[in-house]
This record gives C-alpha cells, sequence and structure tokens, in this order.
DNA sequence: AAATTCATGTAATAAGTTACATGATTCC
DNA sequence: GGAATCATGTAACTTATTACATGAATTT
C-alpha cells in the first residue's frame, strides 16, 4: 500500500501526530495520492503494530493525548526498499471517459457541455499547480535543494498533466463546434 | 458508481451475460475503467434488485444456466441521465509520483532507473492504443460512425495521455542524466 | 457570535481484488 | 495432452469514504 510509505516519507523528516500528518499530506502528496483523515489513523495504528513506528503518547488535558508517531529503522528500511521498488502500471478511473464512450446516446450540444465541465476542472487545476511555487517560496527556501527540485518535479507533472488534458480537451471541443468528428491526436 | 453506467451503456446495445460483459468491458472501457468478473456479478445483482435490469435464465446443461440481463426502462432513463451528469474530478493515485516525491532519499541513478520504468509502461500503453484501429477494423465497420467516433475518441485520448506522460519521462531523464535538476514544464 | 485549530477516534458502508470452485467441450 | 472457452458464483480481505462524537482555546 502507498498511503504507509507516503506516511514513512513524512516521518522520515521528523515525528509527527496523526493530526500533523494529515495536514503535511494535504500539502505534499494529495495531489496524486488523496488521504482522508480517518485512513491516516487506521494507517498509522497498522504501522506500528508491524514495527515501523513507534509512538509517544504526550497528554495533555482537556485535548486527547499528543500521540506522536516516529519512524522506527525497520521502517527506515521499508521506505529505502519501496523507494527503489518498480510500481506497476497504475490503475486511472475516468468516469467522463466512460460518458464519452457512450456519448452516442446523447447530442452533440451535451457532449460538449460535458467536455467543458472537464476543461474548467482542468483548468482549475493548472491555476492550482501554478500557484504552488509562490506559496511555498518561504516555507521551502531553507531546505536540501536536491529535495526541492523532486518535490517541485511532482508539481510540474501536475502541470504537464492538466495542461495535456486542457489542450486535448479544446481541440475536441473545437471541432464539435464545427461539426467535424475529428480525432486530435491520430489525426495528428 | 460508474462501473453500473458502463454496464447499462453496453446492455444499451444489446441483452447479454455476465461472461459476455466481462468481455466487452474488457474490450472497450477497460482502459480507463477496469473491471474484475467477480465485480460485475456483484455488480449486475445489485442493478437487478434496483430495477434497472430483468434477467434471463436459460438453463443449458451442463453448464451453468445462461442469465441474460437486459436494461429496462427505468435502466435506460438512468443511463441518459447520467451521461449528462457533469462528474466530479477523478482522483488519480499515482504511486511512483510518491517515489519521486521523495525520491531525496535515493541517488539519481536508482531515481532514472524508476522512471525508466515508468517510461517503458507508457511506450507499452502507446504501442497498444496505436494498435487498436487495426485490430477493430473489422468489427467497427458496420456500426454508426458517430458512434464509432465517439469510441475512437477515447483511443485518442489514452494515446495523447500516454504520449504526453512519455514525453514528460523523457524530459526528466534526460535532464538527470546530465546531471541537470530542470523542471521540464515549469522551465519551458 | 461564529469559525477555525488542535487531537483523538469509531462505525457503517462502498468498491474493488484475489483466490477458490465446478466441468464439459473445443481448439491447438 | 494441454489450453482456452463458456458460465456461474462465493468468501475473505483490502482500501477508502462518509458521518458521527467530543470539547476547550483561539482567531476572525
Amino acid at each position: 500500500m502507498s498511503l504507509e510509505h507516503a506516511v514513512l516519507g513524512l516521518l522520515s523528516y521528523e515525528p509527527m501526530t496523526g493530526y500533523d500528518i494529515k495536514k503535511m499530506v494535504d500539502l505534499s502528496v494529495s495531489h496524486f495520492w488523496p488521504a482522508v483523515q480517518s485512513q491516516i489513523y487506521k494507517t498509522l495504528g497498522r504501522m506500528e503494530a508491524d514495527g515501523w513506528l513507534t509512538v509517544e503518547t504526550i497528554p495533555q488535558e482537556p485535548r486527547p493525548p499528543r500521540k506522536v508517531y516516529a519512524i522506527t529503522e525497520t521502517g527506515r528500511a521499508e521506505l529505502l526498499a519501496w523507494l527503489e521498488a518498480p510500481q506497476p502500471p497504475s490503475e486511472v478511473r475516468l468516469a467522463w471517459l466512460i460518458q464519452v464512450f457512450f456519448a452516442g446516446r446523447i447530442s452533440d450540444e451535451k457532449v460538449i457541455t460535458l467536455l467543458e465541465h472537464q476543461l474548467n476542472i482542468q483548468r482549475r487545476r493548472l491555476q492550482g499547480f501554478r500557484a504552488i511555487p509562490d506559496e511555498n517560496r518561504e516555507s521551502m527556501s531553507e531546505d536540501d535543494p536536491r529535495e526541492r527540485f523532486f518535490w517541485m518535479l511532482t508539481v510540474d507533472y501536475g502541470l504537464a498533466s492538466a495542461m495535456a488534458q486542457a489542450r486535448w480537451l479544446e481541440t475536441v471541443i473545437a471541432s464539435l463546434r464545427k461539426g467535424e468528428y475529428r480525432l486530435p491526436t491520430i489525426e495528428s
């Protein structure tokens, strides 16, 4: 499971509570591996049982005790091994492509509306990714430049993928508006 | 759930058994919505309970009886409504990007190996998508051209996405080989 | 006065995967 | 002789989501 390894990665920087990890996940890997709070707590429990993490429980009334998780040597070895392990092809599920596949059942106008909706989604994603370098300008400035490069590489990928999808959608929408049935990539 | 609607879409062409549907799914929507056999049978059961499908059980000894599913009016209405419904942003989970995010922990050579593995995956996908038009040349020739266009559009999307990912990976690998830390998209 | 932050969790549900089970017929 | 085709399903498990629950302190 990959969430486990993302958590190991984050804890390899410093010990944290589940609450902190949730925030870090949202700021870092959530673009390509989202996780809700309950999933993180459950995963932490399993990882501790597996000996990848240790917990230090720090009481603090009246709040629930802080449970600070730290990575163990076993956990560090597991992280290192996983980081080098070739990952199988990612399965991507795109409901809107099912809609396109069966679009013969609806009118061109309705197909265009559907594609425009996806285009808006990609444009918002694009803006989000473009904003990240500025948002992180200060918080990241003290970090190791090589590490920072790999972080930014994941942002760059998001940018590239949102751009590619937006362009494809724009081309298809333009064709359909002209009443043409052109395949943008195959009919280069 | 989208598998349900993919199944409705397939059954909107003609009644089929679960076995047939599995084969059709593999040939059509599996590129963007894969499904294993057990999942299809479970889904068919639920859809029948919901009144979207009817079953006709045709005994045939000694094989298990053929259960031929047909779409109902309710099912057809559900399909039509869903085909027009804007879909929320698809959540994509890419484990290899978690590896990139934490690649600061491993050497450049190991990162390159990891990226080359992903590049190979995309190249194989590319070849697969390129082969589809030839494979389907005869089987699809009698179908409605508008319908065929939308089918091919999903193939075209697969092609475009595999190409975009392959190009991005090639650029990153080339940079890393030169010892450069360049972001292909941001540093245009 | 209301919303956010901190900080933990559980319960129910949904969706999907892996593995198992049966068994004749037909193709290579 | 062995693999693929046809045709059904179940059981156990994993991963993730949604919703609920508590409650003080701080910020807007």
